[in-house]
RNA sequence: ACACCUUCGAUAUUCU
């Protein structure tokens, strides 16, 4: 049983619905009981494929055969309605759990608020990180990536940066994720040196960036003629062993031989190769 | 008994 659990959570996890399903279906076969945990395992493939009908027809299935539906199957069902983009229902849903014995938790409202910016209202979302914060929980790191991505894609700069900040002022500790996020959204709207600025607080506070981290921050850099800086960043990236692919490495060189730094460019040539990478 | 389930980020650019 267990092992048909975690083969069809592994399935669902690299949206294979169809080998999961066909486990499941085995499963049965075999007479074994599923349980909670591989309905929701199902019902979160199905959720992230945005197949609604399937969420819906397995959880009817699963209420039938006197399976209890908990949290995450809630939370799983929220984010199929998210996911297809009907926030009506999501709402409705969200309502209705704590009389179901299940109260929202951190998950149920980052589910929303990521709903919500997804439709392009990134104002009504954060009316829920509000909310939530009233309510006794917390928004977590989370909450706040979700929100910051949402104001980032809607343009309002502005607001992402000012929530970034708001991450440790309420006490929280920015995660990888903060990081890229805001420094994607900088770069983005051509504040690549911003960008840096916030990556080297990173670096101080002892983060450690990630391909996401530096790959919008060298495209961007190049692309604002910050080429001292980006063959800084370069350097910075070697000494965490951060490798992001070749394409990256051959916009600084081309770059750098435009501006005709050719010493720039031995450099940036002879340390990929010292290190095992080779450019193309 | 334990274990298995839910929510967040980049790849706009180069060699033509």
């Amino acid at each position: 049983g267990v092992v048909y659990n975690v083969l069809i959570d592994g399935f669902a996890k690299r949206g294979d619905m169809g080998e999961a399903n066909r486990l499941f279906e085995e499963m049965l076969e075999k007479g074994c009981v599923p349980t909670v945990f591989t309905y929701n395992s199902l019902l979160s493939g199905f959720s992230r494929k945005g197949e609604l009908g399937r969420v819906q027809r397995l959880f009817k299935d699963m209420i039938r055969q006197g399976c209890v539906p908990n949290i995450f199957t809630f939370n799983n069902l929220l984010d199929g309605f998210c996911k297809v983009g009907d926030m009506v229902e999501a709402h409705r849903l969200f309502l209705e759990m704590r009389g179901l014995g299940c109260p929202p938790d951190v998950v149920s409202y980052n589910t929303l608020i990521r709903g919500m910016c997804y439709k392009g209202k990134p104002h009504e979302a954060q009316r829920l990180l509000r909310e939530m914060a009233k309510s006794g929980i917390g928004p977590d790191v989370m909450s706040y990536n979700i929100l910051i991505d949402g104001y980032s894609k809607y343009g309002a700069v502005d607001h992402a940066i000012k929530l970034f900040y708001e991450i440790s002022k309420s006490g929280l500790q920015p995660s990888a994720f903060s990081y890229s996020t805001i420094i994607d959204c900088l770069c983005r709207a051509g504040k690549a040196g911003a960008g840096l600025v916030v990556f080297k607080d990173m670096v101080a506070a002892g983060g450690v960036p990630d391909a996401a981290v530096v790959i919008p921050l060298l495209i961007g850099l190049c692309r604002n003629d910050k080429l001292t800086e980006a063959c800084e960043l370069f350097h910075e990236m070697m000494r965490f062993q951060c490798v992001p692919p070749i394409p990256e490495y051959n916009v600084l060189m081309y770059k750098l031989c435009k501006a005709k730094r050719s010493d720039d460019v031995c450099l940036v040539f002879h340390e990929l190769t010292e290190r095992g990478f080779s450019p193309d």
